[in-house]
DNA sequence: GTGAAAGCGCTAACAG
DNA sequence: CTGTTAGCGCTTTCAC
């Protein structure tokens, strides 16, 4: 098969202490040795078995992402951050979709120990009883992401989604929006539930009035569903809030196939700000979150717990969401 | 810190062996002392470690998945997909993203044979030199993702972009269309090479005019970018087919922008059919591929073929892409 | 500056 | 059916 580090030993003419030192402390080496062990090792196309490197040194480089589903685009972007900030740091990540179910989420955290990951970013599915004391008392560190913490044990990096359905009732009523409705998952999901407290705290202050739409997922299927729901209201919305831009697509097809006009008729604001709000039917409003710099935020917080473990001082950072406004919002007429 | 195997044996009065039966092969151990063992780890919360048992026995449940990137919603769907068939089989995916740089690529697959993984799904960033023997030589399978090989030593699954880029140039020539632009990346692309290939054949047979529009990235900006060149034509086209939905997104944009009507002025078509593009100012028709069902395939065969190493013939699989026909192409007029 | 040797936690072969 | 034991490939003392 491949090389080993005996095989590289052997053939440098040294010792595998050596050899090893070559790899990991290169300065104690002489020179000459030094070079004479690089050679066989190109020559011999040596890589190092990260199992055994890892089994003796206790540690691995290797990170474990959780987040409910990679194909919603906010988490895409999240997931490109963490990538790309592990890999600067040389670890290597582990994708984990939980689907928002707390057992797959528990299946994936085993897989994750029995991987000896370093250390786990991970987005709730539940916003109760977060039982991950089993993960750090095996030295596994565990940050939180899009996700707030009040246990200063932890970090986190999350966005302030009850100052997001704030925003958002804020421009719908500044906007002279007095009926409005809100479309979203279950208030099981942690930001769904804070949403709908800014929501609702907002809409106290402007004195809005909500109907509340749930639907148990957020994608654009069930925003194309949601509108039957809308137009049965008693009174009709002049504003609809979408719990994420899927959503606000969804309900966009099926407002815009329903002859009613937006912004003119009824004003759409979606949140999460993706990519394609832009290139949308009526380019969407939308609550921007900065997704891929959150995930960036979040490997490198999590990496310098693991590596400096004593030193280290849990933080809870939180990031401030934006309205961006497009064409899906105007004045009620 | 966390409990071993030795622990358990001990608390539970028996050997390592005993235990390492019990996890590894349950059905030869006492139904009384399988129990009692069992309980122990429990008890215990022993997580084997997966180093240890990696190391001895040779092999780990891993794989990765190299893509150029996951933040393209194709990828996105396709990586979802590889997750999905993996986790089935109790494999843990790597994600690594290339960016199509040869350099990431190899500092990613070191990575990769670092942790040992047992398998490899690859989007190569370039048609010619796979140098892939390397991994092959180290035990660890290699499956082409979305890239055909003629090489009968290896697995493959892609979907037929040539065939793709001749359905679109038959659908714009079929709706009368007879001078197209054909806008897209560089051609070290396979996919786009191969897509090129097709639409110059179907061009050829149609007795259409195509001129290429190069980008050096397929995005939406670029897309918007690509519209001052196609507006510089000596003669505007009336059908605008592109490399890939995204970049149609930005074209669109540039078009609108620009006061062009779609499909009235000129008709759009676009590649991948990503979720967004029943969603887009003019819903865009597009040559959709079954990215989840790659995934899924890849995947698949992947671990068949990490797993029943001798048994395993090779397969090249091709998935047929499809036209969807959407608001966005329409009769010359 | 280099070599020898002891394990990291587990599996698998072999004895009992 | 259970216990004992020899490593897997590497890092890390501790001598030399």
């Amino acid at each position: 098969m491949s090389a080993n580090l005996r095989d590289v030993a052997r053939q440098a003419g040294v010792s595998v202490g050596t050899v090893s030192n070559v790899l990991n402390r290169p300065d104690v080496v002489s020179p000459k040795t030094l070079e004479r062990v690089q050679k066989t090792i190109a020559q011999l196309g040596f890589v190092p078995n990260g199992f055994a490197r890892q089994l003796r040194s206790g540690y691995s480089r290797t990170i474990g992402l959780v987040v409910p589903d990679v194909a919603n685009p906010f988490f895409t972007e999240v997931a490109r951050g963490v990538e790309d900030a592990a890999s600067k740091r040389d670890y290597a990540v582990f994708l984990c979709n939980s689907d928002e179910s707390l057992e797959k989420e528990n299946k994936y955290l085993s897989v994750l120990i029995q991987q000896q990951v370093r250390g786990v970013l991970i987005t709730p599915s539940d916003s109760k009883s977060h039982q991950y004391e089993n993960l750090r008392e095996r030295g596994i560190s565990v940050a939180l992401l899009d996700t707030e913490t009040k246990n200063a044990s932890q970090c986190s990096v999350s966005v302030d989604d009850v100052r997001g359905g704030e925003i958002a009732i804020e421009h719908l009523a500044s906007l002279g929006h007095r009926e409005i409705a809100w479309v979203t998952g279950p208030e099981t999901i942690p930001q769904v539930a804070d949403r709908t407290a800014g929501v609702m705290r907002a809409a106290k202050i402007a004195k809005v009035e909500i109907s509340t739409i749930r639907v148990a997922l957020m994608n654009s299927a069930q925003g194309t569903d949601a509108v039957k729901k809308i137009l049965a209201l008693k009174k009709m919305p002049s504003a609809i809030f979408c719990g994420n831009d899927l959503l606000a697509f969804g309900v966009m097809r099926g407002l815009l196939d329903a002859g009613i006009k937006i912004p003119e008729d009824v004003s759409l604001l979606g949140y999460d700000d993706i990519a394609f709000g832009n290139s949308a039917a009526v380019p969407l409003s939308s609550i921007s979150q900065p997704a891929y710099q959150l995930g960036v935020t979040a490997a490198e917080l999590l990496i310098s717990e693991c590596e400096e473990n004593e030193v280290h001082a849990h933080q809870q950072i939180k990031f401030q969401p934006q309205l961006v406004m497009r064409a899906s919002t105007a004045t009620k007429k």
